[in-house]
DNA sequence: TCAGAGTGCGCC
DNA sequence: AAACGGCGCACGCTGA
């Protein structure tokens, strides 16, 4: 596994831990304010050599499109943090041999920064070691303040004033602003060896890798800023056709609805804004819903589709009800799109956290990427440009290989190595038959059964959701037949879960769950056992595209752009000749990145190339 | 009028 | 002890 430490530097702070161990001491807050090159040149030199270096930057604005680097600060132990400012240097050569050399860069969501100067621009090389990271791995799926005051009061007991933040940096700035600034720098700075020691006394504590991970969050810092950066494409045709059918598909949804209810749909349009949206029963109102089924001798406690499937034949209205429930959570998914058009770039550029997500998952929002419903008529709305190529390449069944790993299940275990289709097993031996002979809808229950159970799914939930998501109808006798069944077969997992009961549930139980390459996540309380479960499989998964991510950064560069990560699923745009080499790149980089943590189990990877994300 | 908890659902 | 997990978002509704 040695290429698995390429970003690891584990080494280097161990021996740097034992050497200082209270850092403060070293935290030098002196500065320099660089208004010349001369003064640049003449003050950087003892800076080169460093192999650490505390980064920070001043904008005028917290966009990288429109906004602009003022200052750049760079810290080191014991010497005065430089504060320079871009706006009277007018060669930075030298900085930018800095910046792009071996040091480790440290310093506090470094995301921005990159971003920032990206766009100036000055490259920023890696290494790095991102305090807000490396703090929001220490705590995982704990609820903890991790801005950079709140890092430095915890770790070094200082109270920083962050006033000045938030102050304008154009125009002339003061002593105190210059001195703030410069502070960041060298706070953040200070932080590295009290959060690696930290990370260190977590790793042996729960025998886990927390500083592995933290360094691995960092090195996935290009990534990140990339995929906001890029953003992807919207084309204003095909999206304004895709709004109008599914409007149309909407309202006639609605028509029928209020029919099968005895109501009349009344369309007329109102000039008052604050008239209701849907007049008559508005089917978006589960209220008004229950009550409207209520007095047609239909009573249920809620609306949702599980809840409305197990009686879908008592009312003619529910089946539209479901279908305009559909028809408008797509139309809204839509709708909230072109607000986040760039002014400039005309793009969507979402915001990507590598660390909100308890799992370890990246998250997305404004808009939510990752959520954008995988009917055609709307994936084809996300174009590449002109003379490129989309390639999404996924990890296949990449979770239930996970799980094979980690319970050791016999079957899962044999069926993934000797390269069977594991639900077509699945329905096989739970339905007494041979592999030949199952159908597509029997291989179809044997997903739901897969995809439900390994996360101990109940009969009754197994029944709900092999209908929901799989159309078929299953007796709740059956579902509770299959579901020992399952357990009886499954030996593994079933074993997974009785252990996994066992330490959740003693008098000292569990609080944390790890994943294959050492991320912890923790509880402040008791897990749900299905949470607990569910976290280390999910969690691997997120070690898996993180991993992949770090080795494609390489590859990444003016023809070759990250797009999105939607967990298991990554998404370039490539120009057109280079598309066929670099699928076939990503691929690999991805099975490299996925394969030593589940090893013996294969990985495998479908890559597509087309003109959209639709895949066409 | 508006913040906020609740409901429901898209993706993996 | 609980009954698949992880997100973000839009909406209807409520109470101040």
């Amino acid at each position: 596994m040695s290429d698995f430490d390429c970003y690891d530097n584990t080494l280097a702070y161990q021996s740097a831990c034992k050497a200082h161990p209270h850092p403060p001491s070293r935290l030098n807050l002196d500065w320099r304010y660089i208004t010349s090159t001369h003064q640049l040149e003449a003050e950087i030199d003892p800076y080169r050599t460093r192999k650490v270096l505390g980064i920070d930057t001043e904008t005028t604005g917290l966009d990288p499109h429109q906004d602009q680097v003022r200052l750049v600060q760079i810290a080191t132990a014991g010497m005065p943090t430089l504060v320079i400012d871009l706006w009277k240097v007018d060669e930075i050569h030298a900085l930018k041999t800095l910046l792009t050399s071996p040091a480790l860069k440290v310093g506090h969501t470094l995301k921005f920064d990159w971003q920032m100067l990206a766009t100036s621009g000055i490259p920023l090389h890696g290494p790095f070691f991102d305090a807000y990271l490396a703090h929001k791995a220490l705590n995982a799926g704990l609820k903890v303040k991790s801005s950079l005051a709140a890092i430095v009061q915890e770790c070094l007991g200082v109270e920083l004033d962050k006033s000045a933040q938030r102050s304008r940096f154009a125009g002339h700035l003061s002593d105190e602003q210059l001195q703030y600034a410069a502070w960041d720098a060298a706070y953040s700075l200070a932080l590295r060896q009290p959060l690696a020691q930290r990370l260190q006394q977590a790793s042996a504590q729960f025998t886990a890798r927390f500083l592995h991970i933290a360094n691995l969050e960092s090195a996935c810092i290009p990534a990140t800023a990339l995929m906001e950066l890029n953003g992807m494409a919207l084309d204003p045709d095909r999206f304004e056709q895709a709004v109008t059918t599914f409007q149309h598909q909407k309202q006639a949804a609605l028509t029928q609805f209020h029919q099968a209810l005895g109501l009349e749909t009344q369309t007329q349009i109102s000039l008052l804004p604050s008239e209701p949206k849907v007049f008559g029963l508005n089917p978006g109102s589960s209220q008004q819903v229950l009550k409207a089924l209520a007095e047609q001798g239909l009573t249920l406690k809620a609306t949702d589709q599980r809840t409305i499937i197990r009686v879908v034949d008592r009312h003619p209205a529910l089946p539209h009800l479901l279908e305009w429930r559909h028809q408008a959570k797509v139309l809204d998914t839509l709708n909230s799109l072109p607000r986040h058009r760039h002014p400039l770039t005309q793009r969507l550029h979402p915001q990507v956290r590598q660390v909100s997500a308890r799992s370890g998952r990246f998250s997305c929002r404004n808009p939510a990427l990752q959520t954008v419903p995988h009917d055609s008529a709307i994936r084809r709305c996300f174009v590449v440009r002109p003379g490129h190529r989309l390639i999404k390449a996924d990890y296949s069944q990449i979770e239930l290989r996970i799980a094979a790993k980690i319970t050791q299940d016999p079957l899962l275990v044999k069926a993934y190595r000797t390269g069977q289709d594991v639900h077509r097993m699945t329905a096989a031996l739970l339905l007494d038959m041979a592999q030949t002979q199952v159908t597509r809808e029997q291989r179809r229950l044997g997903k739901a059964i897969n995809f439900g159970l390994i996360y101990g799914m109940s009969a009754a939930r197994l029944q709900l959701e092999a209908q929901l998501q799989y159309g078929l109808i299953l007796s709740h006798k059956d579902a509770l037949a299959l579901h020992k069944r399952y357990f009886q077969r499954f030996t593994g997992v079933a074993q997974w879960h009785r252990q996994g009961k066992r330490q959740l549930y003693r008098h000292d139980g569990l609080r944390h769950a790890k994943t294959l390459l050492g991320r912890v996540r923790q509880w402040a309380d008791k897990p749900d056992f299905a949470e607990w479960i569910n976290a280390p499989v999910q969690g691997t998964c997120a070690d898996m595209i993180k991993r992949a991510l770090v080795a494609l950064v390489p590859h990444l560069n003016a023809d070759v752009h990250l797009l999105i990560v939607v967990h298991d699923e990554i998404v370039l745009e490539v120009r057109q000749d280079l598309a066929p080499d670099i699928a076939q790149t990503l691929t690999q980089v991805m099975i490299a990145a996925a394969q030593p943590l589940i090893a013996p189990i294969p990985i495998e990877v479908d890559t597509q190339i087309g003109h959209s994300w639709a895949g066409d």
